[in-house]
Parts: C-alpha cells; sequence; structure tokens
DNA sequence: GCTTATTATTGGCGTTATGCCACCAATGTC
DNA sequence: GACATTGGTGGCATAACGCCAATAATAAGC
C-alpha cells in the first residue's frame, strides 16, 4: 500500500455517493420535584410529528460538534440552560420503521439535573416543558421516544441501586432524608432507612455542614450534608434493596 | 396540523440534502483459546487504511437489514460463520477524526462464542484471524479500533463480575473448574476457588451430568455441568471478587 | 501394591453488609 | 407538659464472602 493511493482514494471520496441512514441524538432529562420522578419533552415545531411531545434532541452539527457527546451537551444547554452534572449514554437504536424519512439511528443519552437551576430558563422555552414520568408514559410521543424514554429509565432505576447517581439530582446542602427521597425515587422502590443510612456513612461520601429544618418544618432538625470529592463517581460493590 | 401536510413534507423529503455523518457498526468478537482471551480482527482489503487489521463491522445495508442488532449479526456471521450466543451493544462513538473521510458515528458491539465451532470457518476466510488480545493491544489498527477494542474488553470485564457470562463462551459440558477458569480469563483476575463454588452452586445455574478428565488429564475426575434452562440471564446482587 | 503428585471437592471460621424492628432524641403544637 | 412528627441509633439474625486447611479420587512411578 502506498501513501499516496489513500491519498487519492480520500481526495476522491464523495460521502454524499452512498445511502446512509439518518442520525440524531436524543436526551432523556430527568429531575425530581414535587416528590416526583420528572422527564423534559418538548413539542415538536416542524415535521415529520409536528406537534406532538418528543425527547429533546436533534442532528448532528458538522461543523459545531467535534463528538456526539458534545452534540448531546448542546442540545441539554439549548433546552435547560445548564451542564448536567450527569450526561451519559444509555443506547443506540437503529431501525427501518422509526423515522417515517426512512432509516434511521438515534443514540440515546440520559441527563440528570438538580430541578432549581433550571426551572426559570426552561418556563422561558415556549416549547419545553417538564412532565411526571408516569404522565409522560401515556403521552402519545413522537419516533419512538415512548420506549427510548422506559429504556433511559430502566437505566437510571439499575444504576441507581449502585451508585450514589441520586447527588447528581439533589442541590446542596441535603439531608439523609432528603438523599433516601431520591434514592426511592428513582429506584421506584422504598429503602430500608437503617440499611440506607450504614450503606452511606461507611462509603464515606459526604461531609457534614450544619443543620437544617427537617422535612414538612416539624419534628427534629436534620443534619446536612454535601458530597466529598470525588464521591459522585463511586461504586458499591452490590445492588441495593435487593430484599 | 392536517395529516396531509405531513404526507406532503415526507413526500418531497430528499434525505440527501443534509449532510449527514457516516454510520457503521463494528464488533468485538471475543473468545477462549489456549488459556487465553482472543479477539477476532480481519485484514482491511479496501481504503482508507488499506492493509491494516480492524475490527469486523462496516456499513449498515439499507435494503437487508432491518435493524443495527441485525447489522451486527450479519457481520458476526460473515466472520465466523456462527451466530453468537451472546451479542450486546457496548457504545456508539462518533467525531470528527476517527474516519478520514470525515464525521463519522460507530456502534460497537461485542459477541462471546465457544472457540470450537468457529474455528473451522475463520480459518477458511482469508482476512479474518483470532489475535491474543494481549497482541492485538500492541497492534497498529484501523480507525480508533485500539480504543473499541478496549472500551468491548473493559465492558466484558465487568459484566463478568456480576453475571454468568463465561457461561456463553464454554462448550457443554464442562467441569466448575473449568467454568471458574473461563470467569478467571474474563476477568483477568484470580478468583477463590470456595468462593466460586459456593456462588456457582447458591445460583442453582448448573445441572450436573456426570463426570469426565480432569484438566491436564491428572488428578480425581471432575464432575461436568451444562447450564440450567434460562441460567444464562442470571444477575448476581454483588459484584464477584472485590476483596 | 504402595507412595507420591495432581486435581477436585468440602469444612470451618472470621468478617462484612444487609433486613428488620424497636428504641431514643429533638423539635413544634396544643 | 403531653403528644405528634421527624431524625438518628442499637441490636440481632442472616447471607455471602475471603481465607485456608482438610479430605477424596485418580494417574504415574517405583
Amino acid at each position: 500500500m502506498k501513501q499516496s493511493d489513500e491519498q487519492a482514494y480520500l481526495a476522491s471520496y464523495n460521502r454524499q455517493q452512498f445511502d446512509a441512514p439518518l442520525y440524531s441524538v436524543d436526551i432523556a432529562i430527568f429531575t425530581l420535584h414535587d416528590d416526583q420522578l420528572k422527564v423534559l419533552l418538548v413539542e415538536r415545531g416542524d415535521f415529520p410529528h409536528k406537534g406532538l411531545w418528543s425527547l429533546p434532541g436533534g442532528f448532528v452539527d458538522l461543523q459545531q460538534d467535534t463528538n456526539i457527546d458534545i452534540t448531546a451537551r448542546r442540545k441539554l444547554l439549548t433546552k435547560t440552560g445548564v451542564d448536567a452534572p450527569l450526561l451519559e449514554q444509555v443506547v443506540s437504536v437503529g431501525n427501518q420503521q422509526r423515522d417515517p424519512r426512512g432509516w434511521s439511528v438515534t443514540t440515546l443519552y440520559m441527563a440528570l439535573i438538580p430541578y432549581a437551576p433550571s426551572a426559570a430558563f426552561i418556563d422561558s422555552v415556549a416549547d419545553a416543558q417538564w412532565w411526571p414520568l408516569s404522565e409522560a408514559l401515556t403521552l402519545e410521543l413522537a419516533f419512538d421516544h415512548q420506549q427510548l424514554i422506559q429504556q433511559a429509565r430502566q437505566r437510571l432505576q439499575h444504576k441507581t441501586a449502585y451508585t450514589v447517581l441520586p447527588l447528581h439530582v439533589l442541590k446542596a446542602p441535603f439531608s439523609l432524608t432528603q438523599l433516601q427521597q431520591a434514592f426511592e425515587l428513582l429506584m421506584d422502590k422504598k429503602l430500608e432507612k437503617k440499611s440506607f443510612r450504614r450503606r452511606i456513612a461507611n462509603a464515606e461520601l459526604l461531609k457534614e455542614v450544619g443543620e437544617g429544618v427537617p422535612a414538612g418544618g416539624k419534628g427534629r432538625p436534620a443534619a446536612l450534608y454535601i458530597p466529598a470529592p470525588g464521591s459522585k463517581r463511586h461504586l458499591f460493590t452490590r445492588v441495593f434493596g435487593d430484599s
């Protein structure tokens, strides 16, 4: 093989000559608010499926984006105004039927953000809105986004059982009770109080920073914590809540 | 929104008018042989990177393939002649630099197959060859396939710690010692014999089917087992080998 | 046949993390 | 000052693990 052959090939290569699938990136952005898991949906302003709710997403900007993680982050920023502390790839789905325009592939990401910082911005984006997940699951969504949401939700649920993923969704400082509630909402499962606190304490993930009012304003004040440096990447070797 | 608007849009839609990334599917196919983890590489016969070793893969056949899992399976079959008992998506990577032809996205799969059934077929495919992983990691591979292999290998390693993934790579029946060796090769870590056997026994994953010669031909004969129905999907709630 | 090397299998104990549930602590309300 | 409410801890049984030593079954050498 001569180097010049490769260069000649590239010089004459025309990417348009082959029929390729459409490629897009979609994000399931989750948050907790009002004791509910919520997902951000946008109303489609263009065909296809104009007027239906969908996940934020779209095509790669070949000029602006240098990789698909950046594409996902750009879509996230556009819709929420914040950079997610947790943004990760879930899965890619590609088939003939998911888009009426033909063969199409999407890479699904999921993001987890605290509610507060994004609330004002999102209210200003006319076509974007937080939906309680339970309601979102009953809507008719564009493309196969109903299934995509369910896959993202499942990943969220499983991963919460062996990480401290809920740390990403709370505004520090927080109480252990709040943290436990975040775990319970993300896992959709009640946890044992003592087991939960023991697990968190043993892992040395938190730093105590004082006291605050208890949930509901009544009762004993709760100790407040912030995540310790590096704690958000902690992995447990045993899944939680497996009775 | 009128239905006819959507139909008119689709009728006039031309997928070629937008510049899209290249999209491909690549597979890291692993097996165990000679007490080594091996990966299947193919020598590129075309530009770009003609002559370099690479992962099996390529573009979606928009006519033949109905989804990307099928694309992956087709590539697998073409190179190995067998249908993998384990074929799953690892991650998608997309950026400007990975392909000299420009913006490109690939979805990486990993497959795990027993050595024996594929050996003869692969020997007949001139451009395909099993490489010990340790050697493959030192080769100059096409595109970013060196990194892709490492990602697939890491997934394999992690997943082995909480599943019975090695069941997919052994030819039944097998002894517990063989099974443990498979775990150790896939995890790249020695395991405690008693812990291993207890774990497998408690999970009730295997069915005893007689006795066979021990490893090396010497010593006490070993009990032989086959996987029980459904056992290959078993998930442990605790990762293994976390001393 | 008897000893030895080799591999397979099991026993036993200390440790760790969990589920479960009762109990104590601190605050606000009436 | 009693009571309701929320936060936090003590204690014990259980399950699974790491560690390592002991026993079982076979082949090879003598």
